[in-house]
DNA sequence: AATGCTATAGTCATATCTGACTAATCAGAG
DNA sequence: CTCTGATTAGTCAGATATGACTATAGCATT
């Protein structure tokens, strides 16, 4: 929530900006920086308004619906190097919402994981591909940098789930002995989810 | 939101539990796999015995305060296999919050980015070192193979990271010049962010 | 000159999540 | 025995986030 301060700062520290344009750019161009949506970047926006870390004018163009078009002040600013500090300086570690599935892997038949797998595979594939293909320079911000991470880090987990599906097919003894020993609990009621 | 209920049901799959417990284990183990707090798993637990997967006795111990152990129900089962497929065959691209701050870099003079980054580097190198002490078959769960599939992140992150402070340091012209570049909109009211 | 379509600009009711709290039991110190 | 602090078990008010919606303007088509 804090980083998405900072990208609204960011943002509007390279340029004055109405809501809807901040949106446009944030929908189009960084779906891989953020997922945050639009009703949410207004409420932070009033927010920071209502902080003085920005401010606002209505403009009108034409005879369109007003719009507020919202400038930075000195106070946003500071509160910018701030966060921006913050953020650099540390790493949360993150939290990848698939690493759930990896942890009952040995609940499906060794057959079926594999497929499911390799559909995962798949999809990280395209998104290395599609990665790449994202030309240099991108929008004039520092994207360039987070294209290049998210490249680096897409790259390694595809490595990795390579090697996971290399390694159960070739010790299906191995996994399913493995996968008998992860129960000693007790069997259960009904064990009809076929393990 | 639904790799939470999966863990849930996944938890529940493997041994009855109470709240109680279940929410201790992925307070002090599960710490990589979910951020899920608390409350919300109670939540999610009302909201699955309400759709039948499932189901509640209260039980006593001495006369401590009654507890409920939730157990799974065949649907529940069914439902967790469905759970399960959907979650490992996507990779849903993920988001990091710290990219955030690659994107504005360059608002900061490169000695302050090259130290905040390389305090970064120093976490990152912190949470590899402990996720490699890590003791394997933790906890018979298919959690091992989480703990490796972060470790492998991981390392990823940090060589990332290594490369880019050594590109920071090396090319101090270049770089500067790229964040001169960056900027070709109006230089806007104050410039006290010392670019 | 009415119709439908898209872009613009935003709002709001609802769903979701969590920090802070309640409340009972137990174990040990004095 | 009774006070203190830890453990167990959970609830709830309030903060956050978002899907779905409103509403106007411009433009092309018929």
């Amino acid at each position: 929530m804090d980083e998405r301060t900072l990208l609204l700062l960011g943002m509007l520290r390279i340029e004055s900006q109405h809501g809807y344009q901040l949106n446009e750019f944030i929908e189009h161009n960084l779906g891989r920086v953020t997922d945050m949506k639009k009703p949410t970047a207004y409420a932070l926006l009033d927010r920071l308004e209502q902080a003085g870390a920005i401010n606002s004018r209505l403009e009108q163009e034409g005879n369109r619906p007003p719009r507020k078009v919202y400038a930075i002040t000195e106070q946003g600013r500071q509160l910018f190097v701030r966060l921006l500090s913050e953020t650099l300086a540390s790493a949360e570690p993150y939290v990848i919402a698939g690493d759930v599935g990896l942890m009952f892997l040995d609940a499906l038949p060794l057959e079926d994981a594999l497929k499911l797998l390799e559909q995962r595979l798949q999809t990280v594939r395209a998104q290395v591909a599609e990665i790449e293909h994202v030309p240099a320079h991108h929008m004039g911000l520092g994207v360039d940098l987070v294209i290049e991470h998210q490249a680096a880090l897409l790259r390694a987990d595809e490595a990795w789930l390579t090697q996971l599906i290399a390694r159960l097919q070739a010790q299906p003894a191995k996994e399913a002995k493995e996968a008998k020993d992860a129960q000693p609990a007790q069997p259960s009621t009904t064990a009809a989810s076929g393990a």
